[in-house]
DNA sequence: CGGATTTGACCGGCGC
DNA sequence: GCGCCGGTCAAATCCG
């Protein structure tokens, strides 16, 4: 990305002109030609800086270019090297996240790390006879639950629309819940589409960026993505794009060797409440162009030199 | 009036 | 064993 295209850096100065007038000032009064000559001699010298300038800001345009490739070339490492790690970690530890001093927050049901949901039926066993029957009923349905999961972001321009991810699946709420360590609500929702349909989702806003919202899906769906018809009809809001968003659960789930992280942004679509899927450098690279050419302005204005040769090519301008 | 949502209560796992 | 915490249930409430 080659900033200098991007920023005019000519100024138009327009410093030419103010010799020629010092030219035209030394033939009417030849008795101030010294003081003339001084001021041709430091228009050249502006003239020096000026081009300093531009070579310095082509330089800091090439090294931000350079920053620019080194930067998305480390988060990429990082995603591929996260991932690693989780599948490193789930493999080698699969019922329980790894100890450690940290470990309260991930102090959760088995079931969310993604494996031994049959452990909590089977805690029950030692009940009443109506116990036993539940926890038939419950086993397994929750082992099936917790064969896939899948974590999606979503940013979302409106926080105050509620917990609400569209994915091209009905989802009825059933619960709601303020964790230990997010301020914001968790919302619990069933696949409402079909009763017998074991999906699960969570939704809950990101503690770092409340805009982000985290949905979590468990399971997978026994049956297809809603129609483009039924979407509309259950939210006019709905769009093709997310019809495959719905698909999400399915393409990006893993088998229980860990979670999927997919990194969905919708500030960019037309309607507030569209998913689409958007490849992330793109609006990062308009928002870098923008801060630097920011920070350029502001430090040519912090700049002693180019304010003086600004205010001598306006003087020139003003007396022309 | 029926379905969806809200919300407080309850259950069970887990760390201390 | 106790308390904390996440997940679920179900009655109450809302809404079209």
């Amino acid at each position: 990305m080659d900033y200098s295209s991007l920023i005019n850096t000519s100024l138009e100065l327009k410093i030419g002109p103010v010799r020629t007038e010092a030219s035209t000032a030394l033939k009417q009064w030849p008795l101030a030609a010294n003081d003339f000559m001084e001021l041709e001699k430091k228009v050249s010298v502006k003239q020096q800086e000026k081009n300093a300038l531009v070579e310095e800001m082509n330089r800091v345009s090439a090294e931000n270019k350079k920053l620019t490739e080194v930067l998305t070339a480390v988060c990429e490492k990082y995603n591929a090297l996260r991932s690693q790690v989780m599948d490193y970690l789930m493999a080698k530890n699969p019922e329980r996240p790894s100890p450690g001093p940290n470990s309260r927050p991930s102090r959760k049901r088995k079931c969310e790390s993604g494996n031994d949901g049959a452990a909590a039926a089977n805690g029950s066993s030692g009940s009443s006879s109506t116990d036993e029957e539940e926890s038939l009923i419950k086993r397994p349905r929750k082992e099936k639950i917790t064969a896939k999961i899948s974590r999606v972001f979503v940013r979302t321009e409106r926080p105050n629309t509620g917990l609400i991810v569209k994915d091209g699946y009905l989802w009825r709420k059933y619960g709601q819940k303020i964790t230990r360590d997010n301020p914001c609500p968790r919302a619990y929702f069933k696949c409402s589409f079909d009763p017998s349909c074991p999906v699960k989702k969570k939704v809950q806003r990101s503690a770092k960026d409340q805009s982000v919202l985290v949905s979590t899906y468990e399971g997978e769906h026994n049956h297809p993505v809603l129609s483009q018809a039924d979407q509309e009809a259950t939210d006019p809001t709905c769009s093709r794009s997310v019809t495959s968003l719905g698909s999400v659960p399915h393409s990006n789930s893993l088998s229980s060797t860990g979670p999927t992280v997919v990194a969905l942004d919708v500030t960019k679509s037309k309607r507030a409440n569209e998913g689409k899927v958007l490849p992330g450098p793109k609006p990062e690279s308009l928002e870098l162009q923008r801060l630097l050419v920011e920070q350029m302005a502001s430090s040519l204005t912090k700049d002693t030199a180019f304010t003086a040769a600004l205010a001598a090519a306006i003087s020139g301008r003003i007396l022309h």
